[in-house]
DNA sequence: TCACATTTATCGACTGTA
DNA sequence: TACAGTCGATAAATGTGA
């Protein structure tokens, strides 16, 4: 059992390898045999065919149908394909010839009103004969078409164990019908050539045989089955054949079949090997080529993130660069006179009219992040720079600027600020991030406290110019931008700050005083940098909400302040996002 | 030439199927 | 139940190396 199991496996896998050439051969034969035949009938006169009519024609009939239009070229080509066929084909042709006999019309002359007669051609001429030649014939075509192995391989099994593969062999191709009869006949003429050892028996023995075969139990029937097992053997010895050709570093006639046998056992074992080795390997490849594209997309998802921040960076700086002249630019050297020209320009920016011209957009744009990237913003691993504007690691600077009371006058309030002094700032914020402007930013809810910090800075006298935000509802900045997604980062600008005054005086929303403060013209830019020395002092501007009022700080002139403070009450956003502490 | 291994042939029994 | 096919046992034939 197991055996065979192993010899069809390997068989197969083999087959396919051996079909091509065992094909051509057949190929070559069956034009060699056309060719004999033709010449045969040739030489048979007409007057021949009398007698042997039935016989001959059915020879010349069934071959030529298959053969002659092969026979020149074409031929070959299909039949060819099956060798496996072949050893099958034997074992069913014996079987089948009995009966497909009778029915032909050649053989009532020859034969007895008893199929015995043509019983017995088929019968010997197949066992011997047909066990190669008139099986390749018709089964040749047939497997030829059927390329891929398994299926030749199944016809192949089941015709060498048992006669009903042939008939599936006839009924799928026409030649088959002729081979039936024509194999009986083919027989004997194929005898001489076969050079099967299969032919001992005589016609004679053989249509003994036949006739004593159908007596039931008689010596017939012993020599039927011993043709039988004969191509049995035959047949398993081809398939012995065909699986030491297909195993490698195998000596073609050294080798007993059970050494056949073993060897191809370690081969298909060394195969499966292989193939759970290459299975293993695609599997590793397919989870690199995950790995690879998930850290793709990531960086893929970075790098649109950068871009972003660059995108919002060169906005900032074409829009902003004249807030950076004018607020952030001005250093403490500019003395008091930057704070007049402050005032002024608070005052300037200070108009409700000018605040609708206010390019809104730009100004929401710069200091809120695209809504396509809110979110993001917060947990980004490369912090934004205006993020570190509001890191609480600029307070203690503010808080170590020299605490002086001064006493806050009261300004008259803002006139209505012209809207050149709205510029939004964000890309002074920016630019002095690194180490300049301090911003804070809050919520109601943590503006208290940013507050404080102020106070602690601009401890004045009588603390009037502490700035109070309206704790909730939205603030100005909101309104400004009411439809803005949640913040991420804050960038507050002086200007914005103006419009915080400016719109705390007209909106009800805050009916508490909402106040400003705005430690500005501290140091420019360079200054931060340290490309350019000390500004003009510091000065503080609180811009309450009713009355605009500018706070001066006269305790911060002559100080340097390295992050000028501004506050502003943005909308409520988690506090996890401020970094204020 | 002999011993051994392998292959081939034969026989009987068994199984599956129509 | 008859038939076809398979399998195991046995003997004969064949091939090969000492």
């Amino acid at each position: 059992m197991s055996i065979e199991t192993l010899l069809e496996a390997a068989r197969f896998l083999e087959w396919q390898a051996q079909q091509q050439q065992r094909a051509r051969e057949e190929q070559e034969r069956l034009r060699l045999e056309q060719e004999r035949e033709q010449e045969q009938k040739k030489a048979n006169s007409l007057a021949r065919l009398a007698h042997a009519l039935p016989v001959e024609e059915p020879r010349m009939e069934a071959p030529p149908l298959p053969l002659s239009p092969p026979a020149p070229p074409p031929a070959p080509p299909p039949p060819l394909a099956t060798p496996a066929p072949l050893t099958v084909i034997p074992i069913p042709v014996v079987t089948n010839s009995p009966q497909p006999l009778p029915p032909p019309p050649p053989l009532p002359p020859a034969a007895q009103p008893l199929p015995l007669a043509p019983r017995q051609p088929a019968l010997v001429s197949t066992p011997g004969l047909s066990i190669k030649e008139p099986a390749p014939l018709p089964s040749r075509p047939q497997v030829p078409t059927p390329a891929p192995l398994l299926p030749d391989s199944k016809t192949t099994i089941p015709p060498t164990g048992s006669p009903k593969p042939l008939q599936p062999l006839p009924t799928p191709i026409l030649t088959i019908a002729p081979h039936p009869g024509v194999q009986p006949q083919l027989a004997p003429q194929q005898p001489p050539p076969p050079t099967l050892g299969t032919l001992k028996l005589a016609p004679a023995e053989e249509v003994k045989s036949s006739e004593q075969k159908k007596r039931p139990g008689g010596i017939g029937t012993r020599e039927v089955h011993n043709k039988l097992e004969k191509n049995r053997r035959a047949h398993l010895k081809e398939c012995f054949e065909t699986l030491k050709r297909n195993i490698p570093n195998v000596d073609d006639k050294k080798t007993s079949n059970l050494s056949v046998l073993r060897t191809a056992l370690r081969y298909i074992q060394s195969l499966k090997r292989k193939e759970k080795e290459y299975e293993h390997e695609m599997e590793r490849l397919a989870r690199e080529k995950i790995a690879t594209q998930q850290r793709l997309a990531e960086l893929k998802h970075e790098l649109s993130q950068w871009m972003d921040v660059l995108e919002i960076d060169r906005v900032l700086r074409q829009t902003g660069q004249p807030e950076d002249d004018q607020a952030s630019t001005s250093t403490a050297s500019e003395g008091e006179d930057n704070i007049d020209e402050d005032m002024e320009e608070d005052r300037a920016g200070l108009g409700p009219p000018k605040l609708s011209h206010r390019p809104q957009p730009e100004l929401l744009k710069s200091t809120l992040p695209p809504p396509s990237t809110p979110a993001p913003l917060p947990p980004h691993p490369h912090p934004h720079p205006h993020s570190v504007a509001l890191s609480p690691a600029h307070l203690p600077v503010q808080q170590q600027q020299p605490q002086q009371k001064t006493p806050l006058p009261a300004p008259p309030p803002p006139p209505a600020a012209p809207a050149q002094t709205l510029v939004p700032a964000p890309a002074h914020l920016v630019a002095t991030a690194g180490g300049g402007s301090t911003v804070i930013a809050h919520t109601a809810t943590t503006h208290a406290s940013v507050i404080q910090t102020v106070n602690h800075v601009l401890q004045g006298p009588g603390g009037k110019h502490i700035a109070h935000i309206a704790p909730s509802a939205p603030s100005p900045a909101v309104q400004l931008a009411p439809a803005t997604p949640p913040i991420g980062h804050i960038t507050v600008h002086p200007a914005t700050l103006n419009h915080v005054a400016h719109l705390g005086s007209q909106l009800p929303l805050y009916p508490q005083p909402v106040a400003v403060s705005h430690i500005a013209h501290t140091l420019s830019h360079q200054q931060v940098n340290g490309t350019a020395g000390l500004g003009p002092p510091a000065t503080v501007m609180a811009k309450p909400a009713v009355g605009a009022q500018v706070v001066h700080h006269p305790q911060l002139v002559g100080q340097t302040v390295l992050n000028p403070v501004t506050m502003v009450t943005m909308p409520s956003f988690p506090v996890s996002t401020l970094k204020l502490a």
